[in-house]
DNA sequence: TTCACTTTTTGATATAGGTCAAAAGAAAGC
DNA sequence: GCTTTCTTTTGACCTATATCAAAAAGTGAA
């Protein structure tokens, strides 16, 4: 899904105002396993992504990457609180596969935001869907075992659930990698 | 802390701006135990907490009280979802210490998003903030042992961890309760 | 101050899922 | 087509935390 029909949908926007606003995103091409942000770096943009898909991770004590987020096409993508705060990022951000994005940087957007109430208003409604996401995916991994968390996953990104390493799922949903080629195999023989 | 002075403090209104919006809202006294939304009911208010405690909590399949979140003063307090898509709530509201809150209707809500573009920018603002507290919790609950949960809930939430029952305490952070009065006695013995 | 009720603690036991190690399978470079 | 490297699967064993049950401590109303 493209910007220009994914804020159309979302607010009334004027024609001229949707140009205007597009005309503040820089489309861009990235290749599979590219990095846009690294751990400790300032993130300078917001991506949002028109196809492909993306991830979120961190390392743990351990070394080990724990995924923290996946991206699908038509969603935003950010380093959430390094891009707002502009501190410096616990996550690296990464392409999964080949991409096509739109991405801002935060002074621009804050442009936006101060001229367009509409822009404030987009910001309002995609923060909520983004908040009313990890808080169900909170109550997954809360209360859920890690069969439950599995189904949770292929419910939500249907799509990804076989297309990226197991690992990286496996991190996503907080449990070993062991773990979850064992439920594949248990699901996979009934 | 009081809504005047909060609203004042993160967006730039005008004075008034600040008078009209607190006349969309209503203050009341809220006494400990009361139930203010209910699992299956439409909430109707978001709520500002001025002083006094809340937390949401749902009923799992077992019919045990899971808290989801506490709701200290100077915050606002909803079920979420269910107040912003107008959907029966998933939740409870409940108070759990005397309080004085300010409530405002869904309606009004959005009649002071449409006037004001500033309150557009307030809403952006609580909800980012909220959205990254609650992945904070995420990244706890998921990777950390029970005892680095209990850790981070008194950092999070010093003021509340010795005020609220502790079976509400151990269903927030995703243990029993026989776990967190274990914790407890061990870090009290050190 | 006692009775009823709620909350917390303690103990014994069970288990989901982790860890470690190695084999098997896929993918990528030459 | 081989070789190297990465990913997934399998097996054996272990541990943090759940579960169940009961005792102890705390709270409040009459």
């Amino acid at each position: 899904m493209n910007l220009f029909d994914f804020l159309k949908a979302l607010v009334p926007f004027t024609k001229e105002e949707l140009e205007d606003i597009l005309r503040h995103f820089k489309k861009e091409t990235v290749a599979k396993n590219q990095i846009l942000v690294r751990q400790g770096e300032v993130s300078k943009s917001l991506y949002f992504i028109e196809s492909g898909l993306g991830r979120s991770y961190y390392l743990n004590q351990a070394g080990k990457e724990i995924t923290q987020w996946f991206f699908g096409s038509g969603k935003f993508m950010a380093s959430a609180d390094s891009f707002f705060q502009q501190c410096p990022s616990l996550y690296y951000i990464e392409i999964l596969e080949d991409a096509v994005i739109y991405s801002i940087t935060k002074e621009k957007l804050d442009e936006l935001f101060d001229t367009y109430p509409n822009m404030e208003k987009l910001g309002r409604l995609v923060t909520t869907e983004m908040l009313t996401k990890v808080v169900n995916k909170l109550n997954a991994i809360q209360f859920q075992t890690a069969k439950e968390r599995y189904e949770y996953m292929l419910a939500e990104f249907p799509d990804i659930a076989y297309q990226v390493p197991l690992g990286h799922i496996a991190s996503y949903l907080g449990m070993t990698q062991e773990t979850l080629s064992r439920i594949r195999k248990s699901n996979s023989s009934k």
